[in-house]
DNA sequence: AAAGTAATGCAACCAAATCGCAATAATTTT
DNA sequence: AAAATTATTGCGATTTGGTTGCATTACTTT
């Protein structure tokens, strides 16, 4: 993996996910910040993001790619990474859950990742 | 809900989902089909059977949209359709599995939908 | 068989994401 | 601290998955 230069744009993206521990989309920072950088330096930004493991992402109900801050503290278990998401239908806001999801283990199947995607009403919207 | 026709198009579409019970995208239909039906076609077809129940979707790892055959056994509880789907990283299958999933209660967040995406090695790719 | 209505095909369109490439800005080296 | 190196960016063009409007076609119903 490469290093990452910390260049203006990288800056100002990785500010977004410090501030809180919402998973963002990309069209949603291209939005944001549509004065500031180009949407393919977005793309670029949050990929190799990614790659270094400085963010990690799912996939949400719309098919679109949400990224989020990886903490650690989330991934309890080394063998399997059981990740809750959860995204607010009424406000639209996805954030991680802090708990364990286990699943029963199959004969014919070797689970390597989960991602599970929970849907509902947050704290706020109900 | 409108009336489904059987038309030659929602025949061939129908025929794909009795043989397996694998997860199909639109796309994998569209190339299948392209000599016998336009991709609105697909895409509308898919629609009717998701609205009539006939099919149901996930989103999967891709962000691809995937239908299956609606089998009542896998929904056993009414409340919470814990509904889990494998996808094999080696071959691209991608099946319903018949198990439950149990979600932990959690205060802060009114839980309607669950989506679980399993990832990893099928029976056949060992 | 005629009327009514659902379904299809086609062309145009849209949004999310990717690619090639020259220009630019961080690093590293001297 | 300037030069050399290499990662990163911006821009335009392109790709891909999916949608829409509308005239035509083909199921159903009577």
């Amino acid at each position: 993996m490469s290093i990452i230069r910390k260049t203006k744009p990288v800056q100002l993206i990785l500010k977004q996910f410090n501030n809180k521990g919402d998973a963002i989309s990309a069209i949603e920072l291209i939005d944001k910040f549509k004065k500031n950088m180009d949407k393919t330096t977005v793309y670029r930004i949050l990929d190799r993001l990614e790659d270094s493991e400085i963010l990690h992402s799912f996939i949400d109900q719309d098919g679109l790619k949400r990224y989020a801050k990886d903490n650690k503290k989330i991934h309890s278990n080394n063998d399997l990474k059981h990740h809750p998401h959860f995204l607010c239908e009424d406000c639209g806001i996805s954030s991680c859950l802090p708990i364990t999801i286990s699943i029963p283990t199959l004969p014919d199947y070797t689970i390597k990742r989960a991602e599970h995607l929970l849907t509902g009403i947050c704290k706020d919207c109900v």
